[in-house]
DNA sequence: TTTACTCATCGTAAATTTACGATAGTTAAT
DNA sequence: ATTAACTATCGTAAATTTACGATGAGTAAA
């Protein structure tokens, strides 16, 4: 991947972590593994349709991927794009 | 630090970080320690006032800081937060 | 004091984000 | 076929972001 392409990568994930709400999702995730919508709407006090929207964002980062369990969706971290973020980040910074 | 103010950090830190042109900015910081305004101006295809908002927010974010060199201000990247935000987004991947 | 230089701030328009309720879609069970 | 459960999408309003040109503030030199 060239610099330009990293830099717009890391953009993308930095703008899926600005957020006070996917970062708490995200972090569930990590200690769940997995988790579906509802189980997030319990948690935080958002509208069903405010965390469905979080969600789309956090995949559209490609940040985590929604795996079909009808009528559910189970959401988990996508490890291979999570892993990429954590080495542009960790370069970024040393 | 507790995990509220963590989150809330690292989420500043993110958003500072979510425009590629914010990112470039402090990669140059990172390149040449230190640089004023004027030689952004020549860099990117910005106007003054834009740059100077970018420059606005990374220094609200804690990542610069502005050493009066009259007339010019030189930036630098501010280390404290600096290191401080790089812990925060690796204990975040890990 | 006037001029020149550097940068921040103001005012503003267009685009994006964030939140909500309402509605639609999908699948399993009845 | 209907219903129930779960989630996405739509429509929308308020807030924020991003960009620009114009203006203002501050300092050094003439």
């Amino acid at each position: 991947m060239d610099t330009i392409n990293e830099s717009e990568s890391l953009a993308k994930y930095a703008k899926a972590l600005s957020h006070p709400t996917r970062l708490a999702i995200l972090k569930h995730l990590e200690n769940q593994s997995c988790c579906y919508t509802a189980d997030l709407v319990e948690i935080f006090p958002l509208a069903q349709s405010t965390i469905s929207q979080h969600l789309k964002e956090l995949k559209n980062a490609g940040l985590i991927q929604g795996e079909l369990n009808p009528p559910k969706i189970k959401y988990c971290i996508n490890l291979t794009h999570w892993q990429q973020a954590q080495v542009l980040f960790q370069q970024f910074f040393s």
